[in-house]
RNA sequence: GCCGAGGUAGCUCAGUGGUAGAGCAGUAGACUGAAAAUCUAUGUGUCGGCAGUUCAAUUCUGCCCCUCGGCA
C-alpha cells in the first residue's frame, strides 16, 4: 500500500511551513487538502503558497478550477488518489485543513452516488425542514433516524441520493478498504495563540490586499456561490453590498475565521490516529519510523 | 457648577415589589458529491454603593460614587 504523510490541523496553525521543510527533507510532493485553495484566483484569503514560494516542492490540488466551477468531495477524492497511483517515486504530503477532504483520503469513504442535482436541489430548498423530514421519514427512515432534522442542506443530500441513485443513503455511506497508508501528523497550537495569529493574520491579509482581490472576484462572479462562501470574501462582500461596513467587515472574518478554527479543531479531536507535534522535528522523527 | 440620560452576564442591552433574561462572544458537539459549508447544545451575575419604606427591594424613596451628552 502507498505510504502518505498528512499534515493537518486549524488555520494559522503552520501547515504550510511545515510541509514544506519536510518535503524537502524526505523527498516529498504536498497535495492540498483544502477546499478553498483550489480555486483560481483567491489566493490572499485563502492564504495560498504562491506558486514562486514553491522552492522547487511539486504542489497539486491548487488552482485547478474556476471559482464558478462545480467542485465536489467525490471529484477530490477521485482525483487525488489518481495523482497517489501515477506519482509513485515521492512521497506524498497530503496538506491541509478540510477533514472531510482527507478523511475521504486516509478511510477511503464511499462516497453516495448521485448528484448534484441543481433542479431538485431547488425544488427541495423550497420546503421547510419538517416537510424535508417527513420526505425522509418515508423514503430512507434509517438515515431519519440519525440526521440533524433542522440541518436542511443535509436533508436535502440525504433525498437526492435516495432520488437519484436508486440506493438509500444509509445503505451508501460506508468506509471502502484503505487504499494508502497513511500516518497522520496533527501541527499543535494553543487556543489562546491560535486566536491570536488567526486576528493578526487577517490584518496581514488586508495589508497585502484582500479588498482588491475580493473585489475583483465580485466584479466577475456572484456572491452567493459556493466558492464565495470563503472567509475572508464572504465577509467583504456584504461591505460591497453595503450591509457592513468595512470595520465591521474584518472584524467578522476575525470572527468567523475563530469560529472555522473552532469547528476544524472539533473534527479532528475524533480521531485517535492523529499524533500531535508542535515542531518539524517531532514529525521528522515519526516519519522515519513510519517508513 | 447646573440640566438631562444612564450604571443589570466578557460586550450590547431587555425587564420585574417575590433575589433576572436575550443577542453576540466564549465553551462543547455533529459532520460522506456545497465542508472555510451546514446544523445542535450551553447563561449565578455584589442587577454601581450605602441607608430608608416594605413581610419582601435589582425594582419605590433619599444620599453618595462613576460614565455620557448639553449648558456654563
Amino acid at each position: 500500500m502507498q505510504k502518505i504523510v498528512v499534515i493537518l490541523g486549524p488555520t494559522a496553525a503552520g501547515k504550510t511551513s511545515m510541509s514544506l521543510t519536510l518535503a524537502k527533507k524526505f523527498n516529498g510532493y504536498i497535495i492540498s487538502a483544502d477546499s478553498r485553495q483550489i480555486y483560481r484566483g483567491m489566493d490572499i484569503g485563502t492564504d495560498k503558497l504562491t506558486r514562486n514560494k514553491w522552492q522547487g516542492i511539486k504542489h497539486r490540488m491548487i488552482d485547478i478550477v474556476n471559482p464558478d466551477d462545480d467542485y465536489s468531495l467525490a471529484q477530490y477524492q477521485k482525483t487525488v488518489f489518481a495523482i497517489i497511483n501515477d506519482q509513485k517515486k515521492l512521497l506524498p504530503f497530503l496538506v491541509g485543513g478540510t477533514g472531510l477532504y482527507i478523511q475521504s483520503i486516509v478511510d477511503n469513504l464511499d462516497i453516495p452516488k448521485g448528484g448534484p442535482d441543481k433542479v431538485l436541489r431547488k425544488e427541495l430548498n423550497e420546503k421547510t425542514v419538517q416537510e424535508l423530514f417527513r420526505m425522509l421519514i418515508k423514503i430512507d427512515p434509517k438515515t431519519a433516524q440519525v440526521i440533524d432534522e433542522n440541518n436542511k442542506r443535509r436533508l436535502i443530500r440525504a433525498i437526492e441520493v435516495c432520488k437519484t441513485s436508486g440506493f438509500k443513503y444509509s445503505d451508501r455511506t460506508k468506509k471502502n478498504k484503505p487504499v494508502v497508508n497513511a500516518l497522520q501528523i496533527g501541527v499543535k497550537i494553543s487556543r489562546e495563540e491560535m486566536y491570536k495569529k488567526i486576528n493578526k493574520r487577517v490584518d496581514e491579509m488586508m495589508e497585502e490586499g484582500l479588498l482588491d482581490e475580493a473585489k475583483k472576484l465580485g466584479e466577475k462572479y456572484d456572491w452567493d456561490i459556493p466558492s464565495m462562501s470563503a472567509i475572508g470574501y464572504k465577509q467583504l462582500g456584504l461591505y460591497f453590498k453595503k450591509e457592513l461596513s468595512l470595520d465591521e467587515a474584518v472584524e467578522l472574518i476575525k470572527n468567523d475565521s475563530r469560529h472555522y478554527a473552532k469547528r476544524q479543531m472539533t473534527w479532528f479531536k475524533r480521531d485517535s490516529r492523529i499524533n500531535w507535534v508542535s515542531s518539524a522535528n517531532e514529525a521528522e522523527k515519526l516519519i522515519e519510523r513510519f517508513l
